[in-house]
DNA sequence: GTGGTCTAGACCACC
DNA sequence: GTGGTCTAGACCACG
């Protein structure tokens, strides 16, 4: 678990926290029952408010990502592989769906913009 | 000029109008010296603050789509059509590299990124 | 008398107007009870509403520069050299006052200040 | 931080605000990462409406002199000598620019404009 | 009529 | 506590 966080960002700190997590738990780094560290310990290597790494947790709980059972601390949730594909694909897909609506309402071809995936996936390190 | 604007939506206000009327600048439908609505008059139709517009209006002047002069009213700037093009590319670009980053750190690979776009592509009508 | 507007400028069009019949004068090309373009006529010329040409007259009235007589029209005032001179050195003098203050206040020596002013009076065609 | 405004001035207050900031950090009495007053407290401080601070400190984070986050407040920015240089040189470049504009249009010689500054530096105390 | 600035309140999300 | 957004008024300068 090698959570950063950025003050600079404007995405909200839990939110950052949340997402790393998540992220995680798709790519199988996190296992289910694995223990995640602690709200207190978390919040301290953070060096960021407990009510912010509480908060990260309860909406991971909600969105059943993770157990937390007091006195214990939190695990992760037990999760099919559909659940887990189902997540990734939707993440992406989501996007997908938005730059497609956008780039025919500019104007842009689909060629062009499987084009600039293309150059960008070679780009980025 | 036709703008829609949600109050369920997360997303302010003033940032539906500023996405709206870029959107029909890029797209063409506004073109150079066009007048806008004045901000009093679009607030009364979106039944808004003046307050909001005018945040909209300010900042489509400072990021160059629009001119505005006191006593005269908002303008569509005259724009280069590389401006137009680059204004173009750079929102596309800007989701297409959120997308690489996000399907590396999910694990799906760049050929399962194309095809959901082809296949997306031909499921949107 | 070539006066030029700008419609970009955040000027407003009777401070840019007053501007360019103030240089005239003070540069001598227009001299004493010549008469001035009709609020009407510059109006028309400049395209612009006759209110703004009737504010950029009675300011310049105000502050000494013309003379308006109902029925006759605008004329240079009559100025002693004195006058012309003072007016002159007075707009310089403001600013420089300015620049001194600004510089020693951001820690740019007097010497550095001397230098970019050559340097720009060089490079400004 | 000793802002001063003046509701005589034509200036607009959140322009004072902004400038007098702005001066404190390009003199260096305002280093990176110290916090700034909150908008609240500033606005009470200073008699104003919060919407008055708020405004001054959306631009100076928007040219890049403060960084604000939601929750913890806004601190000066981190910043190159050379951002902290090229600022201050600005400054000073566009008031020289407008003196050699002026002085051409009003036809005083260069050699004028240098001995009045001169005379200038030597009297200013 | 236009936009520019300002006020004095309010609600929300974040920490 | 913090900043982000929004409202419903107001006064001013400009054209």
């Amino acid at each position: 678990m090698n959570i950063v966080i950025s003050n600079r960002s404007k995405e909200p700190i839990y939110e950052q926290i949340k997402k790393q997590i998540v992220s995680e738990i798709l790519k199988g780094n996190l296992r289910e029952e694995e223990p995640l560290p602690s709200i207190r310990q978390l919040a301290e290597d953070l060096r960021v408010s407990m009510i912010t790494t509480k908060k990260a947790y309860a909406e991971l709980e909600r969105e059943g990502y993770i157990n937390t059972a007091v006195g214990k601390g939190s695990f992760v949730a037990a999760h099919s592989n559909d659940f887990l594909k189902e997540k990734r694909l939707y993440i992406i897909d989501k996007q997908l769906r938005q730059i497609i609506t956008d780039s025919r309402s500019l104007g842009i071809s689909f060629v062009e913009v499987i084009d600039m995936l293309k150059a960008l996936d070679e780009e980025v390190e």
